[in-house]
DNA sequence: TCGCATAACCTTAACGGTAAAAATTAAAAT
DNA sequence: ATTTTAATTTTTACCGTTAAGGTTATGCGA
C-alpha cells in the first residue's frame, strides 16, 4: 500500500519544480522535450494518476451529476438511470445517485448533502411524499444557489427548470382510443398511482378519450389508488362485480394485478378481456399472455434529460430559457389486445 | 445566481482572518462568544455551506463510496443497490455509481475513473465478459494502490478482498431436494447464465442433491444458456419433446420462461409441473400462479457489502484480513410448487 | 511597575493541482 | 563583448478548508 503518486513527490524525486512536472504532463510546450521525456516516463514508473479532488477544487467543478431518483426498483426510474448513465459516461461525467425512497426528507438531505461543490447539476423526478404536499421550495433554493436542475416524469410546474416529460395525457387518449377501436365498451380504468401528476394527467387522457367517443365513464368501473397495497385492496373482485371488456391501467402494478385477477376469474384475454397498461419492464413481454403496453422510453428519457444538463453546465451563458422536452411514448401491441379489425 | 459563500469571503466582509471563520463555524473555544455569534449569524445570513471539494482535499477522504453494477436493469442488482444506499448514507456517504453493462473495457473504465481520489472504496459485481476471460488484474492493481474493494455476488476467488456471496452451491441444493420431497422424479435443469460463476455453482448443488437421492441427471433435460436468447432457442418447444414433472431454473429469465412454456403447452401448474427458480424480483409474486423462488436476499447483500467497506475504511489498521460473508438464501414457497406432503 | 499567563485573534502551511508571471539560462544578433 | 531574444524552468498565487503555531493586548500577582 505505497503512498500515491503526487506531483510534489516526482518533482522533489526528479529535482525538478512541481510545475514543470504538471507542465510536461499535460505536454506543454514550455517545457524541452528530454525533459518531458524523462518526466513523463518516470511518472507511468510510479503510476501517477492526478488526484482528482485537487483538479476539482481548482477548476470549481467535478464533472458529476447528481441523480435522485424516487425508487430503483421501478423498472421505469432504472431505465432512466441506464440513459442518464450512457450519456454522462459518453462525455465523462460521473454519476451519484441517491434514493429518495418518495420521502421528502430523504430527497431534501441528498439535495443538501450534494449540493457544496460535490456535484455540478442534478437530475431528478419528484418523490411522491413532496408532490403529495406540493412542497417544492428546497428544488428552488438549490436552484437559486446557481446549481441547475432537470427534472423528469415527475415535475413540478412551478419550478423554474428544464423538464423532460412523456406526454402522458395524449398517449392515454390513444391507449384508450385503440381499445375502443378494437371493439371494447365497457373500459375499466386501473390506477396506483393517483397521488401523482403524472397519474392524474393519465386518468384525465381516459375521461377525454372516452367522452370524445361518445361513452359513458362509469364511476364503478374506476378504480383509483394510492399506493400497490390500496389498489389490491380496492381492485379485489372486481371481476366479480362487474362486467367489462378492457381494462386500461395507468401503472405497472395495475397492469399486472388487471391480468391476474382477470386470469383468475377465467376470462379470455384478449376475446373477452382486453388490457393495455403503461409499463416499461421486460416483464410485460414475459407475461402470458404478453402485455400491451403505453411504453415511456426511459432510457431515452434519462439520455435527453442527461444531455440537456450538460448543455447547461457547459454553455457559459447567464441567461438561459428552461426548455421542456416531451418524448413521445410508443403503443406496443402484444397479446393482451385484439388486433383491430 | 449570486457566487457561493465562502470562508474567504466572509472574513472579508466581516474583517476578521480566515481561520476565525473556520474555526467560529466549527464552535471552537479559541473564539470568544460575541464573535462566534456574529460569524455564525452572518454565515447563516449568507447560506454558507462549507466546500466538500475543501474540505475533501484537505481531509484526503471524500465519503464517497464506487458501485460498479453489470446491469441496474436486473432485479437483483437493484436489489442490492438499495442496499447499499440505504447503509451508505446511514453512515453519511455517498455512492457514484457506474453501469459496467457486463462489459469489461466500461469495467475497466469506470474502475480508472474513480480511483485517483474520488471515492474512499469499490463495492462492485464483476463483468461477464471479466468472468468469462478470467481477467481480474484490474482489480488487483486497484487493491494494491490502496483503494479497498468489496465484491458482491459474482467474485473471483484470487482476487485478495473483501467479499459478499451467497450460498450458492447449498441452495440449490435445498432447492432441489424440495422439489424431491414434494414428489417430483423428473426434474429439468434451466439456465441461461452458465457462463457465471454463480451459474455453475448453481448447476453443481442439482446435480449433487439429484445423485444424492438416487435419481439420474439426464442430458436432455438440462438445458445450459450463456445468455436469455441463446436460452430462448435451446428451450423452445422443450415440453414438446420432454416429458417432466418440475424444472428448477438457475435465474429469473429460465424461471419465467420455464412457467411461459409450460402455460402455453397446457400444462397445470403446480399438478403436472412445479417450478423453483432463483428469482429475487416483485415479479415473481405477480405471476400467475406466483412462483415459487429461491431468494438471495438482494438488500441485505447490499448492507452487509457496505458496513464490509465502510468499515474496512475506518478501521487505522494496517493489517486486515479479508473476509467473505455468506448470507444464507430462503426458500419462497408459492404456488408453483406442491405442498410437502 | 514589571513580568507573565491567558484570551482572542492572525499568520502560515498544508492538501494536490494549474497557470500566469518572473527568473534564469542559453543562444543569437549587434 | 554586449545586448537582445528566445527557450526553459522556477516562483508565486490560487482554488476552500483546517490546524499548528505566532502575535497582540489585557489583567493579574508579585
Amino acid at each position: 500500500m505505497k503512498a500515491k503518486a503526487t506531483l510534489k513527490q516526482i518533482a522533489k524525486e526528479l529535482g525538478v519544480s512541481v510545475s514543470t512536472v504538471s507542465k510536461a504532463l499535460n505536454d506543454s510546450p514550455e517545457i524541452s522535450e528530454p525533459t518531458k521525456v524523462k518526466i513523463q516516463e518516470y511518472a507511468k514508473l510510479k503510476n501517477y494518476k492526478p488526484n482528482m479532488i485537487g483538479l476539482n477544487l481548482k477548476n470549481r467543478s467535478t464533472r458529476t451529476i447528481g441523480v435522485i431518483l424516487p425508487n430503483i426498483l421501478n423498472q421505469f426510474f432504472a431505465k432512466v438511470f441506464t440513459g442518464i448513465e450512457k450519456v454522462a459516461d459518453e462525455k465523462g461525467y460521473k454519476v451519484i445517485t441517491c434514493i429518495s425512497n418518495e420521502s421528502l426528507e430523504k430527497e431534501i438531505n441528498a439535495l443538501e448533502m450534494l449540493s457544496n461543490g460535490t456535484i455540478d447539476g442534478f437530475i431528478l423526478s419528484i418523490s411522491d411524499e413532496a408532490q403529495k404536499l406540493q412542497q417544492y421550495n428546497h428544488f428552488k433554493s438549490i436552484i437559486s444557489e446557481g446549481t441547475p436542475i432537470v427534472m423528469f416524469d415527475r415535475i413540478a410546474e412551478e419550478v423554474n427548470c428544464d423538464k423532460v416529460v412523456v406526454d402522458d395525457f395524449d398517449s392515454a387518449i390513444d391507449a384508450t382510443n385503440h381499445l375502443i377501436k378494437t371493439g371494447c365498451k365497457k373500459i375499466a380504468l386501473f390506477s396506483s398511482i393517483d397521488n401523482l401528476s403524472v397519474g392524474k394527467l393519465r386518468a384525465k387522457g381516459f375521461y377525454k378519450a372516452i367522452e370524445a367517443n361518445g361513452l359513458k365513464a362509469d364511476e364503478n368501473l374506476i378504480v383509483l389508488a394510492e399506493t400497490a397495497d390500496d389498489f389490491d385492496a380496492k381492485a379485489a373482485g372486481f371481476f366479480d362485480k362487474n362486467k367489462v371488456d378492457a381494462v386500461f391501467a395507468l401503472d405497472e402494478h395495475a397492469s399486472v394485478t388487471a391480468m391476474k385477477l382477470g386470469i383468475k376469474k377465467g376470462l379470455k384475454i384478449p376475446e373477452e378481456l382486453s388490457v393495455i397498461g403503461f409499463a416499461d419492464g421486460v416483464w410485460s413481454r414475459r407475461l402470458t399472455p404478453s402485455l400491451s403496453t403505453v411504453s415511456q422510453h426511459g432510457p431515452e428519457i434519462g439520455e435527453v434529460a442527461t444531455k440537456m444538463l450538460i448543455e447547461k453546465l457547459e454553455s457559459k451563458e447567464e441567461i438561459y430559457n428552461h426548455k421542456t422536452t416531451i418524448v413521445k411514448t410508443e403503443l406496443r401491441q402484444r397479446e393482451s389486445t385484439r388486433k383491430i379489425k
